[in-house]
Formats: structure tokens, C-alpha cells, sequence
DNA sequence: TCAAACCCTTACGTTTACGTAAGAGTGATA
DNA sequence: TATCACTCTTACGTAAACGTAAGGGTTTGA
């Protein structure tokens, strides 16, 4: 009769497997617990948590959302929503509109960081004409150059000030 | 002969009217001053902060800079490098070297989200798939649908597992 | 059975960009 | 001069996502 613990804990993961799996800290897989986002399939007798491998899948899913921009928060709320709808299509429904929205959130984002990197464009070209500026000339006086005022980027423009 | 105070306290802003100005608060202000971002021209003698006009500009120039991502630190590094060129083709060039940096970085943000944004739309039309699902199926039973593991992207793989 | 390597809980520390409150003085106006 | 709105300094509070340390058990393999 072969040892069921044996037989278990070759399945089963510490929580140091977890973390050199995923790249994550102990400390980081506790506090997903305290938040309840991830759960130990068991505990040893002993008291150690001991996961099955779909805990190394959750952790890749918390990181995956987190780079999406979610809150540990919002992504407790996410699947307590999941848990809390009766039937499988309410509860991908509800999935759908969450995603939904940080689609359009992160398509903002996009857009809001281009406009930024075309305005830091913007401001290394007209850099570009400073290389010309009288070798001499102290930073402090910068601004008394030819170029009119309306053509200096904001982003330029703020450093001289004060 | 004119009040030189008057005269003076016409084109001078109090911390007040520089917060209205920019949508930042008085408390946010302070701080700018504690960070060493932004000094008031003069002192009243009762002690007041009193602002040129161009305060308002530093202060949107702060947040435009924080919109990039740089945080407050790295903002007073910024200046202080600008501060300490001896020239200003030199300080010139250091800002286009942070500017160059920063417009890096920022491709590789929206890199990263455009990803992010295309998985998303993966899985929202894979979503799609589950409106057909067995209507009266609880969420707990879900994944036991026909479709093939190996379809299932990861953001929806990850809440089902546990 | 002993020791090294892990793990447990508890709890305070860290960083960022302010928020908020307290107690007191200032400035412009009536 | 009396107000009332504003401002001053000082200093503790906040939220996120862990980091770190302390004191003490647990596993496992030699």
C-alpha cells in the first residue's frame, strides 16, 4: 500500500515553488491570499500552503491584469463577481463588460501616451536648433536667443522659467 | 508718487490664485516648493507667497512632465541638471537626452498596451463563444464546454481555474 | 536523529503625491 | 477698526503593493 502523502505532495507545490515559478516574492503570494485572490488547494499538517499547478496559471493571470492596469483591488471585486453569478453565461457576461471597458481605457491610454511622445518629438526637433546657440552663451540667458516665444514647445519652454 | 505696493501686488499671484489658475491645490503647491520645483518670486512681509505669472506656466509644465511619468524626483533632477550647465547648449543637451529617453520609454509603453489591447480583443471575441453555453450551466461547471483548452487565452483561462 | 532549508504568523517599514487638520497670523475690504 | 477670506507652519494620515524582520515551527534527507 503505497503513502497517500507521498503520493500527494507530488503534486503539490510550497509556496517557494509558487514564487521561483512565477517570478513573484513569498511575500507577494501571501498577500494575494489576504486579498483573496489565491487559495492553497491544502494546508500541510504542518501548516504550509500547498498549491496545485493552476496556482502558478492564477499568479500569471493576477500579474497579466495587473499590467492592464487593474488594481489588486478591482481584480478581487473581478472574480468575487465571477463567483457570485449563478450560471456560466451571466457570469462570462459580466467578464465581457469588464473587459470591455478597460479595452476602451487602454485604447485612451494609447492615445494619450502618443500624443505625448508626438509632443516629445516636437520638442527634440526644435532641440535640434539649440545646438547652433552661441557656445558661450550661460543657460541662465537662454531665451535670448532669435527664436520667437510662440514657436517653443511647452515642454521646452517650462525648464527656462524662474 | 504711486504705491509702490499696489503697483507691485497687481501682477503678483498668491498661492491661492496660482492653485485656480492650474487645478492643482494650495497643499500640492507647497510641496512643488518642498521638492524644490517651483519658488515664489517674493515674500509678502506678513510672509505670503507671491507668484509671477510664469508660476502658473512651471506648474503645467510639472504636470505635463508627470503625465510623461516622470515622477516629482526625477522632475528636480531635471532641473537641477538644467541649474548646474554652464552653458546653454550644454544644458540643451542634456534635456534632449532625457527627452530621447523618455520618448523611448514611452514606445515601449504603448508597445506594450497595443498588446495588451489585442488580447483583450482576443479574449472578448472567444467571450463571445460562451452566449451559446448552456444557459442553466453553473459558473463552477464552467470549462467543461466542448472547446479545446489550447483556445482559451489566458485572461479567461485564469479566472476559471480554482 | 540532526541540521539545513523552508515555512508560519505578526507586525511594522517604505515610497509617492498629496489630503487634512490645528492653531495662529495676514490682507483687503466695509 | 472689525471682519472674513486667505495664508502660514507643523505634522500626522492615506492608499498600493509589497519589503523586511522577529521569533519560532516543519520537512526532508543524510
Amino acid at each position: 500500500m503505497p503513502l497517500e502523502i507521498g503520493a500527494e505532495s507530488l503534486s503539490l507545490l510550497k509556496v517557494g515553488d509558487i514564487a521561483r515559478r512565477t517570478g513573484k516574492t513569498v511575500r507577494a503570494i501571501h498577500l494575494y491570499e489576504e486579498l483573496g485572490l489565491l487559495n492553497p488547494a491544502v494546508r500541510s499538517k504542518g501548516g504550509f500552503r500547498m498549491y496545485r499547478g493552476d496556482g502558478v496559471k492564477r499568479i500569471e493571470w493576477i500579474q497579466k491584469l495587473q499590467d492592464m492596469g487593474f488594481s489588486l483591488t478591482e481584480i478581487k471585486v473581478f472574480l468575487r463577481v465571477w463567483e457570485e453569478s449563478a450560471t456560466a453565461p451571466k457570469a462570462m457576461a459580466t467578464v465581457r463588460e469588464i473587459f470591455t471597458d478597460k479595452l476602451r481605457e487602454t485604447r485612451e491610454t494609447i492615445a494619450r501616451l502618443t500624443r505625448l511622445a508626438d509632443e516629445l518629438s516636437e520638442s527634440l526637433a526644435f532641440l535640434e536648433g539649440c545646438r547652433s546657440c552661441d557656445q558661450g552663451q550661460h543657460q541662465r540667458e537662454c531665451g535670448g536667443c532669435g527664436r520667437s516665444d510662440h514657436e517653443v514647445p511647452l515642454l521646452v519652454d517650462g525648464i527656462a522659467k524662474r
